[in-house]
DNA sequence: GATGAATGAGTCTTCATTCAT
DNA sequence: TATGAATGAAGACTCATTCAT
């Protein structure tokens, strides 16, 4: 309980103001305890930004998880399937705003800074199984090499969701107002057709 | 000569290490000055962060700005004026990788996290009016908003020079491997034509 | 306790050495506890030198408002009056000697110098009242203005603490060898009758 | 020419920000020239202060030995003479306005608080040699103890040039409005008769 | 005489962490 | 579990002074 509210506090406190402008006097002041208590709840500093990523990690991956491709289908069945998943990853990012805005723009200590990678290319493996099992299917050409079209697809989706949810973002788009679903549709529509497609 | 040799020394180790990781007494021991040297030219740590940020911001600016559309052509026109932008693009960031770190990852300073988001949204508004004149010369289909389109064009971009120079990147990737021109021609592909493309 | 052991030592030293002169280090030595601790206890240098002219000027005026005149009397019953406030502000200052020197002569920080002088300005304004009040009641002629009266006693007050408890003092003087008693029986003597009195 | 520029310059900042307050950075700027210059025409910036004190002190010196009592006469003779006296200390006070509040609030280094109290002691020291002299001529009568008058006498001259050229005063006060030769009168008178003097 | 870049010791302040209670 | 006083290493910034030109 009192755990997992330090955590809350943590996660949004470095992501609104960063992990070094965060202090531990900061999230023990939001949560009305003293300096001590957070240090019977943590190690350290270090190990509570640790223990947040190493949390969203995992939900994120098990997000991501469910939205595999295993079987062969027509083009709009595989429309579909990517546009679930990615609403799916756009649902879970907006209601994990503060942990998806540290991992995708944090990492100021250099262990957090680490965990963060790691999941980030944890991510960008998903995906490239995705495609590699999508391209074996036949439901995908072979000519583009499969690290570039996951880094192009993952550049895409984490480039969205960080304008969709904490900028930058110019002041006159509307985008930060679209649902989770019709960002997914526009996100999809770009991905497999491009500028020029439908 | 002194100012532009502390300025290198400075945008390096802001990229490596981060900005609070980063001590005024590394910058000089690097340059071989004194403490007090430092102060001579800048008026505190946050200064030379906005000076690294605005120099470079301008610079960037300038390399977009030559590759404004102008007039009207065929797709494989616009397809290679745009891999050329790209091109343009990415050397830049080749030969300022630590002023593209920063301006991509960095952000620990709230000020300088700001001029970030700024010269980030100037890049973005700068890609927005290119489609919408390609949009409006009937060279691209009107039928996604231009705010959409020009977020994931930049998102694209921003995506691929970060993993192209410093990761996250998945480590059989060859990513990294890619020259300037290789990266704009594979990026560009899957601009105008998305994953389903030639 | 910890508070009240480090303002004494603090009043003392800026009052001895200077403000300036005082670092934060030398208060905490004295003091017998690291650097941190004086940061648990005040907000900053500046803070504690306010605080020390803000309880000094409390207690200050309270003693000058004891001695308030409020009925009127015989000319010697006046001089007793006068005799016996300021034989009370001579206590005090002997008793907080630091705070006196620091009000008097200190005021290096500006915050510090405004305080100081709102301090001896309300003391200025309290004699004004007694002065004003005397007057009404018939016991001091009104030839004077009543500003320059409390101006010129103030001074006469002022001084003679500095000299009395910090110089500077002629070496042959016995000045500071007098009680506070004796000190203000001097100086009534010469605020009523002058040099030319009795 | 360029050395008395500096030491007025250095004066006035010192008295109205105080010694430490004020930079060599900042006489240099005021005075148009490179830091290095100040330091051909000063050894130090400790140099320049007690430079400034030393000249100050002989001028004021001189106008005091001016009025120095040497014959017996009227004890309305010996007001007229103090008067003029008085208003000489004030007309000197008020042209050298920076110096004076330097010598009477001044000394936050050890050794121009040391030149500052020295000078003091000598403008105390003259005072008791004119009272003295004036109670041998029998003008004035020896009830009172030379010191002690001495101290008297000086505390008020020095509170009323405080007062009247650089506060604190109360803001009702119209004593900053009045000339050199009206606080004479109303000092003097103060100054022989008391409170309840004419 | 004059410049201004360079120096570096000195100082305030911060903040993660500890620990006796 | 919880407190909050205490710690002390670390780091940004200041400024009098020097010196080559």
């Amino acid at each position: 309980m009192r755990r997992e509210q330090l955590l809350a506090i943590a996660v949004e406190r470095f992501a609104k103001h960063g992990y070094h402008n965060t202090k531990i006097s900061d999230i023990v002041a939001d949560a009305g305890v003293a300096q001590g208590t957070f240090y019977w709840y943590f190690k350290s500093k270090e190990a509570i930004g640790l223990e947040i990523i190493r949390s969203g990690r995992e939900r994120l991956l098990q997000v991501i998880a469910k939205g595999y491709r295993s079987q062969s289908g027509s083009v709009s069945e595989m429309v579909e399937g990517s546009q679930r998943l990615l609403k799916d990853i756009f649902q879970f990012a907006d209601e994990n705003r503060y942990f998806m805005e540290l991992l995708l723009t944090g990492g100021e200590d250099e262990s957090i800074r680490r965990a963060s990678k790691e999941t980030r290319i944890d991510m960008e493996e998903a995906f490239r199984r995705n495609i590699e099992r999508a391209t074996e299917l036949g439901m995908l050409p072979g000519s583009m090499n499969l690290h570039m079209r996951a880094a192009l697809l993952v550049s895409l989706i984490e480039g969205v969701i960080a304008r969709w949810l904490f900028g930058p973002i110019h002041p006159n788009s509307d985008l930060a107002r679209l649902t989770a679903e019709e960002l997914a549709a526009e996100t999809v529509r770009f991905e497999f057709f491009g500028l020029l497609g439908i």
